[in-house]
RNA sequence: GGGCCAUUAGCUCAGUUGGUUAGAGCACGGUCCUGAUAAGGCCGGGGUCGAUGGUUCGAAUCCAUCAUGGCCCA
């Protein structure tokens, strides 16, 4: 016996049942434990941020990591999920500055940076503890017990010794980057903090002269002798921010673009052609005209003499023209001021060019007096490698410049009123546009060169590319699309952070004996190596590695004897993450062989907005460390947005609360509806309409199918044969058990090949289409096979049949809803095979028969349904109820093959069309002898096929629908008064129409079988029984039914 | 500003290498069927396949440009 089902089923108690018996049993562990011996399949779980409670967008990726590793489980595979916890980053801090009421980093100093930390580390914990929570629910299994978390010291040192393997390597440099700064907080913001805070903006607009100077050498011989007149020349550039104008030390132009002299007060001014009119010039005199590339190469006069800046080399003077692709003929003059100081295409260009860095703004937004002048990475590593002499002037030097001791805004108008003075100003005005402000302190935001630490990505950019064409993308466009061109755009991983909570740089720099061009540094690979350093301070007890404690560790320089202090710096949370295949393990100071077995992992998954984040750490680490490959396949997700559309945020407060939806729906139904209803890349639109729509379509047609068979199947006490070898018993399988056996098998093919190209969503809608099979035809057709009285080799074969049907579809499933799949596999196999394995997921995954996969009759069946629908359509169209039998149905179809099966069906379709005879024409010569005279039929056809129905009714075939018609209230009464389905009756009836007594009696037998009827008694029901009123026919007819003796 | 993806019925989505009349589900109206079904069948309304050009005998499909939305990066 099968325990019994109920049809109104309560999918959260169902679920909740099934968590505590996966936990009870240790399901999760045996499922791995069992496949030890199995290929071993590495999973990386990418650590989700611990900085905020889990949205039910944060459910898609994990749901897609645990439908393919329960998957592949059931497949045989070895596949240990590591659970993983990145707790580190500004998104932390931010939310404890928050709490704290904490404002800027000033603060954060004032109020201790240990307590600081400590509260970042408190915050980490409780949304672990949230995540796990939602993480059991749905369902995911992950070993949360043993997780790897950044914040550990084991993992910041397996984080040191990589940084050290590539220090080693003198793949670590300290650089510039130009960031945005926020002046006031002192801090660089984040890519997402900057675009929180865009608003209008009221800045200058100013056109500046910056005056040729032919007396240096560069250029085209033509442009040089167009320009070499007595008039002075003026390049014009244009800019909204005049306050990096003493940081100017290039222009760029467009090589490629056509650029015009114009004569204006006895002065040349140089523009660009296509820009002569924006700029309001057009009314002024060309005199000349080149090409821009002609111009590059020459050079002219600072704006500001008295900074006397350094060069790198004689040859890459600044205060020169350059080309550029980046400058734009949409607004400006076509010639773009560059400060590498104040801008990132500045800072790139200057880079390229070997411009110097001026740097005429302190870190607060005040101009200063106090000059610095740095260099790019690319200048520096020049002046340390070259023996060449380069020219050197001071660091430092004091200089006057317009606006000294102000705020850059405010400095703007001392600079435009001194330049003017000169007569550099052409014209100036005001503009509105958009830019960037401090999300929290509103100040604008200045972008600024600062120095940072780098990873020389770039070293191993072709290692990148070759390694990510071994690589499977899951959708394959990411390979050359974002992720190949990130990496074809590979710069150098600007990897340190001014903040507090994050695993500490581990770099040291001597006090003593470093100098601004040469400092002394030295980079400490683990704690062995940091207590092996002579004249150590002591270390905390306990231990933490984190800072303020960090800081305080100093020791000798190895090089002077001075102090050496560790540089402030963390590095950025990207690193930690990408560590994970490595500091997992706590490798190299442990787990060898653990690491070994999981590296390189064959799946990862995560949103695309890893393609820069997470999926690019892993790549590049690894090929850093080992010039190996980090993941072999990996799924890259699309977004989930709500039902309108937008993207999931706290302002807009459209995120939904992932337990909102799993308390009111159960994890199943969230599961199936966000594997099937959209493909994983494409953006998810999240509408709890429509999950519900799934449960209706989806869970409900599963389950009253299931229902369906346990209710008959313990009626008749239905045993399954033994779990190995076909029985003995005879069984006398129909077309149609045939053919749901094919499909079955064709199911589990397509499924399999689905799973194993990464693509759950067409597996999941395969398994729809399957269960809608089942249910709406299989089961349907076959109801009276299941529900007659004999115990026969065809009632055998149908159950046998659809039990088949019901424990694969239990195995298929349980990748993807692992609950409903246990009950189905609990209930309707491992209660009937007490060998049977303890639970669906620790079977093996279903393996296609594919002797019973035939094609053939899977498209005759397609036949028969098309047919059949055909045939109810011409019904309707003649108006006639199925309930009402007509005599016959012509039917056309194309080809030989097609009536030979469509005859082999015939019974199926004479059943659902309720017709007496099929006549099946076949071609075009057939159906040309078919009768011309068709008033009598309803014909219907679609582009392959027609049926035609004979709509005459005689006498005969009106009683038999008459009778049907009471049949169909005598069931409808039975349910109504709550019979029991095998509860047998006393029918008792009253009318009078003889015509329908008639009826009654010409059909007798029928009316009985299909009623449970003992007897049809023409009469007075006795008190008791359950009775209606019906109008059949236009005659009034009274129904009663009541129970007989079920005993007898 | 650059890159990637998407755009097909009111909504959610299919649509294979270009090939008869572009499909399904939901929703809506009508109707039928039902002894598993909270289901199902049938009919109906509802589409310039985002727009404009191009290639082709033929384009939802291939190409170009543009628009809108999403994401990533500036």
């Amino acid at each position: 016996m099968f325990r019994e089902v109920n049809t109104k089923v309560n999918f959260l108690h169902l679920e909740e049942d099934i968590l505590r018996f996966w936990k009870e049993q240790g399901i999760f562990n045996k499922s791995i434990k069992i496949r030890e011996r199995g290929p071993h399949y590495a999973f990386y779980e990418g650590p989700p941020t611990a900085n905020g409670s889990p949205g039910v967008h944060h459910v898609l990726s994990r749901l897609y990591k645990d439908v393919v590793c329960r998957y592949k489980t059931m497949k045989g595979y070895h596949v240990p999920r590591k659970a993983g916890w990145d707790t580190h980053g500004l998104p932390v801090e931010l939310e404890v500055e928050n709490s704290l009421a904490l404002t800027s980093k000033a603060q954060i100093e004032e109020y201790g940076v240990a307590r600081f930390n400590d509260h970042c580390r408190q915050s980490a914990f409780k949304y672990i503890k949230e995540w796990e929570a939602m993480t059991e629910r749905i369902g995911y299994w992950l070993d949360m017990e043993h997780p790897y978390v950044t914040l550990d010291n084991s993992y910041i040192e397996s984080c040191w010794w990589i940084i050290k393997q590539l220090w080693d390597k003198g793949l670590i440099y300290q650089g510039y980057k130009v960031t945005p700064h926020c002046p006031r907080c002192g801090t660089s913001l984040s890519s997402h903090e900057v675009a929180l805070g865009y608003d209008e903006a009221d800045d200058p607009s100013v056109w500046v002269k910056f005056k040729l100077d032919l007396a240096q050498p560069g250029g085209s011989e033509t442009a040089r002798s167009l320009l070499s007149s007595t008039v002075p020349a003026y390049l014009l550039a244009w800019t909204t921010t005049p306050w990096t104008l003493p940081g100017n030390t290039a222009l760029a132009l467009a090589p490629n673009a056509e650029y015009v002299v114009v004569e204006s007060n006895k002065e040349y001014l140089i523009l660009a052609a296509a820009l002569l009119s924006a700029v309001g010039l057009d009314s002024y005199k060309v005199v000349e005209k080149v090409i821009g590339e002609d111009l590059v190469g020459v050079h002219y006069e600072p704006l500001y003499s008295n900074i006397d800046i350094r060069y790198v080399r004689e040859d890459k003077k600044a205060y020169r023209v350059i080309g550029g692709d980046f400058v734009s003929m949409e607004d400006g003059t076509g010639i773009v001021h560059i400060a590498p100081a104040y801008g990132e295409i500045d800072f790139e260009v200057g880079e390229r060019e070997g411009l110097p860095l001026v740097h005429t703004v302190e870190l607060n937004g005040v101009v200063t007096t106090d000059l610095v002048t740095g260099f790019t990475p690319k200048a520096r590593e020049y002046i340390q490698k070259s023996e060449v002499p380069v020219i050197l002037g001071p660091a430092r030097r004091k200089v006057d410049l317009p606006g000294a001791g102000k705020f850059v805004k405010d400095a703007d108008k001392d600079i435009l009123d001194d330049l003017n003075s000169r007569g550099l100003l052409l014209r100036s005005e005001r503009i509105s546009h958009t830019y960037p402000f401090c999300w929290r302190c509103e100040t604008p935001l200045l972008y600024y060169a600062k120095q940072t630490w780098y990873i020389r990505t770039t070293a191993i950019k072709k290692r990148l590319i070759d390694g990510n064409a071994e690589i499977n993308w899951y959708p394959d466009y990411i390979k050359h699309g974002r992720f190949g061109d990130w990496l074809e755009n590979n710069v150098d991983w600007a990897f340190s952070r001014e903040r507090y909570w994050g695993t500490p740089l581990n770099i040291w720099r001597c006090e003593v004996c470093s100098t601004p061009e040469l400092p002394t540094y030295q980079c400490v690979g683990g704690l062995d190596e940091l207590r092996a350093q002579s004249s150590l301070s002591d270390l905390t007890t306990p231990l933490d590695l984190h800072r303020p404690y960090m800081d305080e560790i100093t020791f000798a320089c190895p090089k002077c004897g001075g102090r050496m202090q560790r540089v402030p710096e963390v590095i950025d949370s990207w690193f930690d993450s990408g560590a994970m295949f490595v500091a997992q393990w706590h490798y190299p100071f442990e787990n060898e062989d653990k690491f070994q077995q999981n590296f390189p992992a064959n799946f990862i998954c995560e949103a695309v907005d890893q393609t820069r984040g997470w999926f690019y750490s892993l790549h590049a680490i690894s090929t850093l460390l080992f010039d190996r490959l980090c993941f072999k396949n990996v799924i890259c997700l699309g977004h989930v947005v709500d039902a309108q559309g937008e993207k999931m945020s706290k302002s807009k407060g459209n995120v939904i609360d992932p337990w909102a939806v799993i308390n009111n729906y159960g994890a199943d139904a969230l599961r199936w509806y966000m594997l099937g209803s959209t493909t994983g890349e494409d953006t998810h639109r999240f509408s709890t309409k429509m999950l519900e729509e799934t449960i209706r379509k989806f869970f409900l047609t599963l389950w009253n199918t299931y229902f369906f068979f346990t209710l008959y199947a313990n009626i008749d006490c239905f045993v399954p044969p033994p779990l190995s070898a076909d029985s003995d018993q005879p069984k006398a399988f129909t077309e149609l058990d045939n053919w749901i056996s094919s499909e079955c098998n064709r199911l589990i093919s397509e499924v399999s090949k689905s799973m194993d190209s990464y693509n759950p969503t067409s597996a999941t809608r395969r398994i729809e289409a399957f269960v809608d099979n089942l249910s709406n035809w299989y089961v349907r057709r076959n109801r009276r096979r299941f529900w007659k009285s004999e115990n026969d080799a065809d009632k055998l074969a149908a159950y046998t049949t659809l039990h088949q049907c019901l424990v694969t579809l239990a195995q298929l499933l349980a990748p993807f809803v692992p609950f409903i799949a246990e009950e189905l596999y609990q209930n309707l196999f491992r209660s009937v095979n007490p060998e049977a394995r303890e639970s669906v997921h620790l079977t093996d995954f279903p393996i296609a028969d594919e002797a019973k996969i035939n094609d053939k009759l899977n498209g005759e069946v397609e036949l028969a349904m098309k047919i059949s629908s055909l045939g109810r359509a011409a019904r309707a169209k003649a108006g006639i109820k199925v309930r009402q039998p007509l005599d016959r149905a012509l039917v056309g179809v194309e080809t030989e093959g097609e009536k030979k099966a469509l005859k082999n069906l015939a019974t199926e379709v004479m059943e659902e069309i309720n017709v007496k005879q099929l006549v099946i024409l076949s071609g075009a010569k057939e159906q040309e002898e078919f009768p011309s005279n068709m008033t009598d039929y309803s014909l219907t056809n679609d582009a392959k096929y027609w049926v035609a129905m004979r709509t005459t009714l005689t006498p005969q075939l009106i009683a038999e629908g008459l009778s049907r018609e009471l049949v169909r209230h005598l069931q409808n009464m039975r349910r109504n008064a709550m019979f029991d389905i095998t509860d047998h009756i006393i029918t008792y009836y009253q009318t009078k129409e003889p015509s329908i007594k008639q009826v009654i009696n010409t059909f007798a037998d029928y009316i009985k079988q299909e009623t449970l009827s003992r007897e049809l008694i023409d009469g007075l029901p006795p008190d008791g029984a359950y009775s209606e009123k019906h109008r059949i026919s236009d005659s009034e007819v009274s129904l009663a039914i009541e129970k007989t003796n079920p005993k007898l």
